[in-house]
DNA sequence: ACTTGACTCTCCCCCAAGGGTATGCCTTAT
DNA sequence: ATAAGGCATACCCTTGGGGGAGAGTCAAGT
C-alpha cells in the first residue's frame, strides 16, 4: 500500500509543501522515491512518523527538535527530558505574555479613567478629598525636574501605585529655580526607602479646579483659583497640590491641549 | 542637537540594524540624512518616536501595526481600539500555550506512572482491586478493533479519564472473529450516551499477572495464569480484564517489548 | 494511440524582524 | 598622513512554510 504525496497529504492533514520540506530536512523520508520522475511515495511506517510529527508540532516543538527526537527516541520514556524542557519553555512564554497582557490592561484602564473625567465641566468647586496613603520623594530645584522624581518612585513602588501622580508644593509663592516640592503617588502599601517617604496624607475640604491644557498655562488657572479664595475669604493650608489627571501618556506624549491637571488648595477652618 | 546612528542607538537601546530597518520601512525617519554620504542624523523628536516604538514592541505589536498606529494616533485615547484587539490576541496566545502546557504535563505524568510499574517483578500475584467508575463501549468483532472503541470513549469522556485503559472480555474461550468485549476507561464522572455506558465496575480479589511484550504473545501469559488458577482450584468470574499499563504512547508507538499489560481474573468465593 | 485534466516535480520569491559579514567611504585623532 | 573606528549599501541567513512558474507524469476517456 503506497500513497502519492497528495493522498498522503489528505490522510495526514499535512500540506504537500510541508511534506516536501520534511523530506528535504530528512525528517520524514518517503518510503520510495521514483528514480526517474522524482515522485514521492509514502507507506504506513511513514504514516506513523507523520502522526508523531503532527502531535509534536502541536506541542510547540520546532522541526529541528522533532528531527532530533525522531533520531534519538524510539519510546516515550526517552522523550521525557525533551518534554520537561519544552514545558519550561512554554511556561516561560505564558509568563511573558501574561506580563504583556497586564501591561496592556493597565494602559487601557488608565486611559478609560481619564476619558471619564473629560466630560466634566471645568469649574471651580469645593469638595472633600479623602486621606491617602502616598509614597513621596521631596525635591528642591526646578519644577520640571519632577519627572525624575516620578521615575524614581515608579521603580521603587511602581507595583503598588493606586491613583494619579501628584505634586505637593511647599512654597507659598512661585519660585523659578529653587522650588520646594514633592513628587507623589498614592499607593496601596510600601515602605520608606532611600529618599522615599511612605505615609498618610491628610484629606479635607479643598477648593479644586481642573486645568485643561499645557502646563505652561497653569498660571491662568492659579489666578482664577486665587481670586475665588480671596472672594470667599478662605484661609488655605501652606501646602497645595497638583493632581495629574491626564498628562503625557505611557506611549505617546499626546496633545498638551488635552492634558488635565487638578489644582487643590485645602481650606483651614 | 543631533545624533549619529551609533549614538542614537546607545540612547534608545535600539540596534543600529533596527534603526536602519525602521528608516527603510518609514517608521522612524531620521530628522536629517546627509545627501552625499547617506549618514543618518537623529534629533529629539526622533527620540520620542523611538521611545513609543520601543514600548509598543514590548507590548507585542508588529512593526506594521506600529507604523499604522504612529500614522493614525497622536494620543493614547486613539490607541484604545488597537490595545483592546491586541489584548485579545495576546490572551488567545496565552490560552493556546496553556493548552500545550497541559498536554505536555499530561504526557509526562502518564509516562512517569508507567515508569513506576517497570520496577516490579512480573510474577503472578493475588490482590484486591477496588470498585471503579468506568465508561465502557461494548463491541463485537475482532479484538484489534478495540482501538476504535477507545477513540470513541476518548472523544466522549476524554476529559474525565482517571486511569489506564482496560478491556473486559465476556467470552469464556478465545474467539478469533466474533469476540464479545468492552473497551473501558476509569472516569471521574460522566453520563451514558450513544453506545457508552457509565457505571460502577465491582472490584474484588483477583489473580493478576503483568505481561511484558507485544500483544501477540499475550497467550503465554494467559497460559501461565490458567495453570495457576487450576493449581489453586479457584473458580473465576466469567469476565476477565486486561489493563493496558503501557502500550503505544501518545507520540511514539514505542518498542512492543516494553508494553505492559495486566491480566486479571476475578476469584469467586 | 492520443488527448485531456489532474498531479507532481524543481526552482525561485515572499513573510517578520532583524543578525552577520563583506567591501568601501567618512570622520577624527594622532 | 595615516590608522582606527563609524557608517553606508548589499547580500545571505534564520522558521515554517505559501504562492506560483514552467515542465514533466499519470490515469482515464475517446
Amino acid at each position: 500500500m503506497k500513497f502519492s504525496i497528495g493522498e498522503f497529504s489528505r490522510i495526514t492533514s499535512l500540506s504537500i509543501k510541508s511534506l516536501r520540506l520534511y523530506h528535504e530536512k530528512q525528517i520524514l523520508i518517503p518510503f520510495e522515491v521514483d528514480e526517474f520522475t522524482g515522485y514521492r511515495y509514502y507507506d504506513h511506517t511513514n504514516y506513523e512518523t507523520a502522526r508523531s510529527i503532527r502531535i509534536m508540532k502541536n506541542l510547540d516543538f520546532t522541526l529541528a527538535e522533532i528531527k532530533e527526537i525522531l533520531e534519538e527516541c524510539s519510546d516515550e520514556a526517552d522523550l521525557i527530558d525533551y518534554l520537561e524542557s519544552k514545558l519550561k519553555e512554554v511556561e516561560g512564554k505564558i509568563d511573558q505574555y501574561q506580563k504583556v497582557s497586564r501591561s496592556i490592561e493597565k494602559i487601557i484602564l488608565t486611559e478609560k479613567e481619564s476619558e471619564m473625567q473629560k466630560n466634566s465641566e471645568f469649574e471651580i468647586e469645593e469638595k472633600n478629598v479623602e486621606t491617602l496613603l502616598i509614597a513621596g520623594h521631596r525635591m528642591k530645584g526646578k519644577y520640571e525636574s519632577i519627572g525624575e522624581g516620578f521615575k524614581l518612585l515608579g521603580k521603587s513602588v511602581g507595583r503598588f501605585i493606586n491613583g494619579k501622580a501628584m505634586a505637593l508644593y511647599y512654597d507659598h509663592e512661585y519660585k523659578e529655580d529653587n522650588a520646594d516640592f514633592e513628587a507623589c503617588f498614592p499607593v496601596r502599601k510600601g515602605n520608606d526607602s532611600d529618599g522615599i517617604s511612605v505615609r498618610e496624607l491628610k484629606g479635607g475640604k479643598c477648593v479644586s479646579l481642573i486645568h485643561q491644557g499645557a502646563y505652561q498655562n497653569l498660571g491662568d488657572s492659579y489666578k482664577k483659583i486665587f481670586e475665588y479664595i480671596n472672594d470667599k475669604g478662605y484661609k488655605t493650608s501652606a501646602i497645595s497640590r497638583e493632581v495629574y489627571l491626564k498628562g503625557p501618556g505611557m506611549i505617546f506624549k499626546g496633545n498638551p491641549k488635552n492634558y488635565l491637571t487638578e489644582i487643590q488648595f485645602f481650606i483651614e477652618e
